[in-house]
RNA sequence: GGGGAGGUUCCCGAGUGGCCAAAGGGGACAGACUGUAAAUCUGUUGGCAAAGCCUUCGGAGGUUCGAAUCCUUCCCUCCCCA
């Protein structure tokens, strides 16, 4: 292994616990076990979690095995890493189906044919209780307490579960039980991470060396990106969703986008920093970011339509051009309110009130503040309501 | 096992008989300003063809003209003692 793909293979890990063990491992020229752990809870995977899945991938193309870890057992529990109370745990139905989509969006970024699946439900639901209890020796109340989030939780009187503890063992164990060379995750993982390269040792196995990946910021610019905080970006959402979802981070977070979506290093990351801080607005930047985004899970067309699109609707205020269609009776006279509720651009009729009294309505580029009024279409017509929601009104 | 404190709307949290669809904050949404950024200001935030009606304060009963609020019972959480 020569320093500089040694180099490119830690680029923008956050930390590796210890780093000599890697080096170390990478020298034996063998195929390393590399694992990372899957929670089945969201169908959807979303560019923070691709971050470290890209990292993964770079140690496939070095010839090394992926160990995908597909926490089906675990999921009953509920990983308690950075929560403030217990996370529902899922039922198998929901787990499978959670699986299957996510295999397909996967396998977008790894190499199907060096991956090995497995699913932690096949080693963890054979344990006796007597094997749980022998696990359970290996940690002290103590140090489950010092992590931030059970001290949190236990400082502010809110419930943990006994199996809350257990679900960082579990998850030790599954690197015992695939012998992993690597486990691969995000910074949220370090202590349990660790907690797998003691349970290793105790096991007589060389420990895993733990490689962390930085933890992508959503779109609020504060927490994590993820499903449960509805702030992350899907990869298979349709274009016209993902531009506008990176046109709307925070600025703060352009750098670090460009880095870890983009994976924008050195040099080129040097660019991007200089433009910023040459004083180019930084919408320009924000504009190159979501083309890259899109470029990178449609295409390179794809992509340009997108912004050229995004410009249109949003900096000229025209209207988009594939809008959905809404069938209405021609001449047949709507109340206003109904007419939104069934074409199903609100929640309820209650919220369209309240968007028309705001001014949130726009029929044909005409603002509507009245929320009595009733109308017809004889021709096509466009509704706009708020920024992001459009309808293409088509009289029958 | 004993003693104490709690469970309120998306979240936190006020509310101890009618003025409560429930203060305040957060979040979210909308409007102004902009660059679908931030900051700021304004408004909205259970449902309904709405000055009215219906459903909501852990669950089920009850008292009352009237219950988030009182009583009974059940479920759940936290703390202290054993």
């Amino acid at each position: 292994m020569i320093d500089e793909g040694f180099q490119r293979l830690i680029a923008g890990a956050d930390s590796i616990i210890p780093e000599n063990e890697l080096k170390k491992k990478l020298k034996e020229g063998r195929p390393l076990r590399v694992k990372l752990g899957i929670d089945p809870t969201a169908p959807e995977i979303h560019l923070g979690f691709v971050v470290v899945l890209r990292k993964l991938r770079q140690f496939q193309d070095l010839g090394h095995i992926a160990v995908l870890i597909v926490g089906d057992f675990t999921a009953r529990i509920g990983d308690p890493s950075g929560r403030s109370k217990t996370r529902p745990p899922l039922t198998d139905k929901v787990i499978k189906e959670n699986i299957k989509g996510y295999a397909k969006q996967i396998f977008k970024i790894l190499d199907e044919k060096k991956t090995e699946l497995r699913y932690n439900s096949e080693w963890l639901s054979k344990l006796t209780p007597s094997d749980i209890v022998k696990l359970a020796s290996n940690i002290t109340v103590a140090r489950l307490l010092e992590r931030d989030d059970f001290e949190k939780r236990y400082t502010q009187q809110h419930p943990i579960g006994l199996h809350e503890f257990l679900y960082p063992l579990f998850q030790a164990y599954d690197s015992v039980s695939v012998r992993s060379d690597i486990e691969l995750g995000g910074t949220d993982q370090r202590w349990n991470h660790l907690l797998g390269r003691e349970l290793q040792k105790s096991f007589g196995q060389e420990p895993q060396v733990v490689f962390l990946m930085p933890l992508l910021e959503g779109l609020d610019g504060k927490r994590k990106m993820s499903k449960s905080y509805n702030n992350y970006i899907g990869i298979e959402e349709p274009p016209r969703e993902q531009f506008g979802k990176v046109m709307s981070i925070p600025d703060e977070l352009i750098l670090r986008y460009f880095h870890l979506c983009l994976n924008y290093q050195g040099e080129e990351l040097e660019e991007v920093k200089q433009r910023l801080e040459g004083g180019e607005n930084p919408m320009k930047l924000k504009l190159d970011l979501a083309e890259g985004i899109v470029r990178l899970y449609y295409s390179e067309e794809e992509a340009k339509k997108t912004r050229e699109e995004f410009i249109k609707v949003f900096s000229k205020e025209e209207t988009p051009e594939d809008i959905e269609i809404f069938e209405v009776k021609k001449g047949e006279e709507v109340w206003i309110v109904e007419l939104l509720d069934r074409a199903g651009l609100v929640d309820s009729r209650g919220e369209a009130r309240r968007m028309i009294k705001q001014g949130a309505l726009e029929i044909d580029g005409e603002k509507i503040t009245d929320f009595t009024k009733n109308i017809s279409f004889d021709d096509e017509a466009i509704i706009r309501l708020g920024k992001k929601r459009f309808l293409k009104l088509v009289p029958r």
